[in-house]
RNA sequence: GUGCCCAUAGUGUAGCGGCAACACAAGAGUUUGUGGAACUCUUAUCACGGGUUCGAAUCCCGUUGGGCACCCCA
């Protein structure tokens, strides 16, 4: 034979760095996750809310903050062919307001608490249960001041958390003051950093410019010694933010919610105000699985009236990787289903119709009927633990009869087919 | 975005300048219509593109993707 000819091959596509698929094997997690999700924001009262991918760039420049690393190093924005400059969403509270801002949401409900989960986009570099496409499930509660609120959002995220048999949660909670008292406490960082610059890293050098808060979570062991000695926030709380933190300490405690104030907590986003609170499981020790806050003044800074409201985002991607650490199965796993095999042309064309019968009387089945041999089809029966196989061939086609087969112990039996939906059924108990 | 490590069959690995190999998985089959065992066969232009060389999976460069840390964050 000749040689062949050298075709030129299509180029083979990979996916984008750090947008991962979501395989079959992956989804009894994530549908575990997701339907333990639903179940308690049903418990907890809170509606669905689903806000597009994308957005107007200047949401997030304006509510999440443009000093933040989130809008100003990992955002993926462009420019429409319309010359709209939009941008991929990086959170989803900044979205959910925008909406409740605009279809007044509050008139649905007051306070409004909705939840939401889907993709959110950040353009960093991947690593352990960090993607550049990944999910966040968010609860919100919009409307409302009230610190029983703050509290509602964490008992729902715990609830969500243990209800996936996450275990030893731990809750690191702190106040970050609100309009009154924050610039007052800042104004006391920067002091007290004044004349010891020179002794913090770099990135603190810049910290302290931009956002003197953040210089009390760096890890760096000379900034950690200087950090010892920093004013703390809680002694420069105004009154209400001072009783509104005790009052929410109260509620935790009250509800048998073990925390640990952490005075050094404070949040990359702009928006958060008052409570701001991260939750951490042992198996992924070193990443927040969820996090949260307080961000009453979100709405004004996207061109809104006043809406007080507190939030938690969770991590689904980092909820999988610490129950896979941890190794707690999933939840929920695929349904157990009849298999059916068919001999020969004549009985694999009229399988369609059984089988469609079955599964129109709600019985999960499968099958391979594109393989020809019976024994082929019954390698396939076994590999998918089909607790039952129904064997349909020539003889009964005209028997107008169906073998069902026990793959436990082998037993065979003839079914007439306008007795096999309750006969099946009766076998899956 | 910066830095370091990595890329051979579906998966896990060997080969380290001279014939791409092993295990498992998957698919087809081992006399007619019966799975789990055994056996046979099949499955890779060594991620992609370029360079060095008589000769490249192997050495070099680039790209893409994966992993980890930093920054930051869910």
């Amino acid at each position: 034979m000749a040689k062949q000819q050298k075709k030129v091959k299509a180029k083979l596509f990979q996916n984008i760095r750090g947008m991962a698929d979501i395989l079959p094997k992956e989804q009894d997690w994530w549908r575990s996750v997701l339907r333990t999700g639903e179940t308690v924001a049903e418990l907890h009262d809170f509606y669905f809310i689903e806000t597009p991918i994308l957005e107007e760039l200047g949401l997030f420049e304006s509510g999440v903050g443009q000093d933040t690393d989130v809008v100003d190093k990992q955002m993926y924005s462009f420019k429409t062919k319309g010359g709209e400059n939009v941008a991929m969403r990086p959170e989803g509270t900044a979205p959910v307001m925008r909406s409740y801002l605009q279809h007044h949401l509050g008139y649905f409900s007051s306070p409004l608490k909705v939840y939401y989960c889907g993709p959110m986009f950040r353009q960093e570099r991947p690593q352990q249960a960090r993607y550049r496409q990944f999910h966040q499930w968010g609860f919100e509660i919009l409307g409302d001041s009230d610190s029983v609120y703050d509290v509602q959002i964490m008992l729902a995220t715990l609830d969500f958390l243990k209800s996936l048999k996450l275990k030893d949660l731990t809750l690191k909670i702190n106040t970050i003051g609100c309009r009154v008292c924050r610039p007052n406490y800042r104004n006391k960082l920067k002091e007290y950093y004044r004349y010891k610059k020179k002794n913090l890293c770099v990135d603190c050098d810049k910290r302290y410019e931009k956002n003197v808060l953040r210089l009390l979570d760096c890890r760096e062991p000379e900034c950690e010694k200087l950090k010892k000695e920093a004013p703390i926030v809680l002694d420069h709380l105004c009154a209400a933010c001072n009783n509104q933190f005790r009052t929410i300490l109260e509620l935790i405690e009250d509800n048998d919610i073990s925390y640990t104030p952490d005075p050094y907590l404070v949040r990359g986003l702009d928006y958060y105000n008052r409570t701001v609170f991260e939750i951490f499981t042992p198996s992924l020790p070193n990443l927040a699985i969820a996090s949260g806050g307080r961000y009453d003044y979100l709405s004004e800074s996207i061109g809104g009236r006043m809406v007080p409201s507190v939030g938690v985002a969770i991590g689904i991607e980092r909820v999988i990787e610490a129950m896979k650490a941890a190794q707690i199965p999933p939840k929920i796993k695929r349904k157990e289903r009849v298999f059916f095999a068919a001999i020969g042309d004549q009985a694999k064309k009229a399988s369609v119709k059984i089988i469609n019968m079955l599964r129109s009387n709600g019985i999960p089945v499968s099958e391979t009927l594109g393989k020809k041999s019976l024994r082929a089809q019954m390698k396939s029966a076994d590999k998918i633990k089909a607790p039952i196989t129904l064997i349909f061939g020539q003889k009964e086609v005209f028997e107008g009869a169906v073998i069902v087969r026990d793959m436990k112990s082998g037993a065979q039996e003839n079914v007439i087919t306008s007795k096999l939906v309750e006969e099946v059924k009766k076998r899956l108990k």
